[in-house]
DNA sequence: CTTGAGCTGTGTGTAACACACAGAGTTATA
DNA sequence: TATAACTCTGTGTGTTACACACAGCTCAAG
């Protein structure tokens, strides 16, 4: 089987087996009259197990552990059971962030449609940007740090 | 201001200002004599600004492009607008992805804790991530493709 | 044999920085 | 003033999971 049969076969670009290639998840043999890959029921094996991994969220990286250990024969549940717990929780952060961004963005948009067009200065870019990130550090530091020691400084 | 001052006094990292500096978001002047960058008060504004940009979600190359205005004097907020509809589609998507993902890594969580841990054979590797994914199929294709032909392939 | 379409491997680009590192500047000590 | 120690700088490269570009090769039709 050559690159773009086996990746016709498993509904991917030729490019995504050409990767998985170059980074040794698979391991085609190379054909030696001209030199093109050869994949087997082995190589469309992982390859299968790469999608289905992939679909779960686990990174090539942590494929490539668990192929480690496969490949010497051992069994790679219990290392899958801790994996996919590390990937519930980092996914629950990234879902919190969603979260926060979303509403930060939901309250903009209503925000800045009261809010009028202004033109920059050499203070303000954008007033509806700007503003928008003072009220999310509320009180922490009320005015906004400026470079005003730079004659000094610059003094040199 | 050198970089190292104007990355603490915004609580970035020098890198971070080299960074927005190599990519022409930041203009400072270079040193005759040393070299070293120079940072004068509009660089900090566009630093400010550049944060409170990426704390809504912006991208950089969003912020080249409110650059783009303002730097000739014209107004961003109408483009302002704009973009941020967009990031917020965008977030909402992530956000229904986050939500489908967390489901199927805590439903795996569940069925997997109840399941055998199984050795790899040479049609499967880890029965815990292949039948995972096959629930999600349902009932799209009852057998995964395989190299039946594989033989009259490699005849060639 | 020639032409052309199709396929292949390899090199490079992507987003937003982080890290490594050699060389230059700065400070301290003698 | 010399010299060692320490800090700072710019630049080159690495990161994730592919996608794209492209020259060269293969293979079937004529
Ligand atoms: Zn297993
Ligand atoms: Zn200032
Ligand atoms: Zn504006
Ligand atoms: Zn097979």
């Amino acid at each position: 089987m050559k690159v773009t049969q086996l990746a016709n076969k498993l509904g991917v670009s030729a490019d995504t087996v050409r990767f998985y290639t170059r980074i040794g998840l698979l391991n085609p043999s190379k054909s030696p009259n001209n030199g093109y890959k050869t994949f087997n029921h082995k190589d469309m094996v992982r390859m299968q197990f790469i999608l289905s991994a992939r679909n779960l969220g686990f990174s090539v990286e942590d494929i490539k552990v668990i192929f480690s250990k496969t490949d010497l024969g051992d069994s790679a549940c219990q290392l899958v059971r801790e994996l996919i717990k590390v990937k519930l929780l980092e996914t629950e952060q990234q879902f919190n962030e969603m979260v926060k961004l979303r509403s930060k963005l939901s309250k903009a948009i209503q925000d800045w449609s009261q809010m009028p067009d202004n033109i920059p200065t050499g203070n303000m870019i954008c007033h509806l940007i700007e503003n928008t990130n003072q009220e999310d550090i509320v009180s922490e530091e009320l005015d906004v740090p400026h470079c005003v020691n730079e004659t000094s400084t610059e003094v040199k």
